[in-house]
RNA sequence: GGGUAGGUGGCAGAGUGGUCAAUUGCACCAGACUGUAAAUCUGGCCUCUUCGGAGUUCGGGGGUUCGAAUCCCUCCCUACCCA
């Protein structure tokens, strides 16, 4: 009886709830707390730093600015799953990512227009980065016919055929107004022939070339996507080409598509530097705690990637000494947060013996809880490494990082 | 006391002479996850193993048979019905 009473003990003492915003741009606080699109900023980049390839910089959009390098989470179907907003930005997001694919087949980019945008359709005042389908085209691959015209495919919803051309993925990100919008790409596997590579290297700069005419819309940022595979002549070749449309932003594509990660480690020094110095860098779906330092170190400003989010579902939770598997047995009576030091609200307020106990009922806080921590672990990620990259020790900063992942397991 | 139906691996529950170390689900133990068709998927789950196999299992005991979880006898136990 005593566990019920509504008196005993007493309210244990919890800290106001306080958004992490010693790790945000206090502009963007004050955005934040407005509540709305004031429309005054335009699309900028600066860099503030340096330290060897590695770089911090300053993104400025309509909807706020971003430090880099930046870990955007990813919310591909205008939710960050399993998160509300207001959760992704206590635990320090800057920018989210949306998808051109999912949403111009769910609820459809006309609907989120008339809705008044995706910001205001989900609820998140900050940048958001849209994908241009170019991904879904080739993790779609066998019900997909790609042509010069545009890629003709099956919807994975209700198996209709569908087109996504250049103009319409840039069509689709005007709906939804993100901050940046990205060129409908081809992205092939990494075994792809040299042949198929070097087509797709052509195919990606023409779609470009027809992306940046068709864009018109001037509060809206379009980055280029560099393609090329492993074979870095094809990446100059492909670079040198959307380099010459001059664009505001370059990414990295056709990374982590199946070749180990320490060929894509080695890979990313000499393509990063491919890309203009004065633009932003955004190396697309990487990766790993481990990938983002490598491409940082590379001179890589953005990153995102699905694997806080995803792994969190499935009780993976990153920490500062490795990976933690929350639904193993030996956390069934462990009392410590799940990262000790962390201040999330999963790691302020829960024991691993908690969140254990959520993933074996198959509760849907035990998702969310991980979720919302392992973003948090990699904002926190990127906070410091912008800061040892102001201070010029980025190579011992990351250094240690690695250390102590690899010493935990 | 009489009758009926049953007793199978942690649980539920298939199998009813050889292809059965025994379908399947759950539970349990691990692993994977990189511009999200993923709150998903994979593997393990009697013992030992040089991973090729080997040895003991289907309530207990006995028997039939070349061969039994499966057929027979007997004992024990469980559920329900009748007294």
């Amino acid at each position: 009886m005593q566990g019920i009473s509504a008196s005993a003990g007493g309210p244990v003492d919890r800290q106001a709830e306080q958004p992490c915003y010693h790790m945000l741009p206090s502009p963007w606080v004050a955005h934040w707390e407005a509540g709305c699109y004031s429309g005054t900023m335009a699309f900028t980049f600066t860099l503030q730093a340096t330290d060897g390839a590695a770089r911090a910089g300053l993104l400025t959009t309509p909807h706020g600015p971003i430090e880099t390098p930046v870990f955007m989470p990813v919310g591909t179907q205008g939710t960050v799953k399993g998160l509300t907003p207001e959760m992704v930005r206590q635990a320090g997001a800057q920018i989210i990512l949306g998808n051109t694919y999912h949403l111009a087949l769910r609820p459809g980019d006309e609907l989120i227009r008339e809705l008044g945008g995706l910001h205001r359709f989900m609820n998140w005042p900050g940048p958001i980065l849209t994908d241009s389908g170019g991904f879904q085209v080739f993790s779609l691959a066998t019900q997909v016919k790609i042509t010069d015209q545009g890629a003709k495919f099956r919807s994975h919803i209700d198996g209709s055929l569908l087109e996504l051309t250049p103009e319409r993925a840039v069509d689709i990100q005007h709906n939804l107004g993100s901050d940046i919008a990205m060129v409908l790409d081809e992205c092939p596997p990494a075994d792809a022939s040299p042949e198929a590579m070097r087509a797709a290297v052509q195919r990606t700069i023409r779609w470009a070339e027809r992306c940046r005419q068709h864009h018109s819309r001037r509060e809206q940022a379009l980055f280029a996507i560099v393609q090329g595979g492993l074979n870095l002549s094809l990446r100059a070749e492909c670079a040198h080409a959307l380099v010459a449309l001059d664009f505001p932003g370059y990414a990295l594509g056709g990374f982590s598509v199946g070749e180990t990660a320490e060929v894509m480690h080695a890979a990313l020094p000499a393509c990063a530097a491919l890309l203009p110095e004065e633009k932003p860098r955004y190396l697309m779906g990487v990766g790993r705690p481990i990938d983002l330092l490598v491409g940082i170190a590379a001179g890589i400003d953005m990153f995102d990637c699905v694997m806080p989010t995803r792994n969190g579902r499935n009780a993976l939770a990153f920490t500062a000494d490795g990976p933690l598997r929350l639904r193993n047995a030996q956390h069934r009576r462990d009392p410590s947060p799940v990262e000790p030091g962390c201040d999330c609200y999963c790691c302020r307020h829960y024991s691993r013996a908690y969140v254990h106990h959520l993933f074996a009922a198959d509760e849907m806080l035990g998702p969310t809880l991980l979720s919302l921590h392992n973003i948090a672990f990699y904002l926190r990620l990127m906070a410091q490494a912008r800061q040892a990259i102001r201070e010029k020790r980025f190579a011992s900063f990351q250094a240690a990082c690695l250390a102590r992942w690899s010493a935990a397991s």
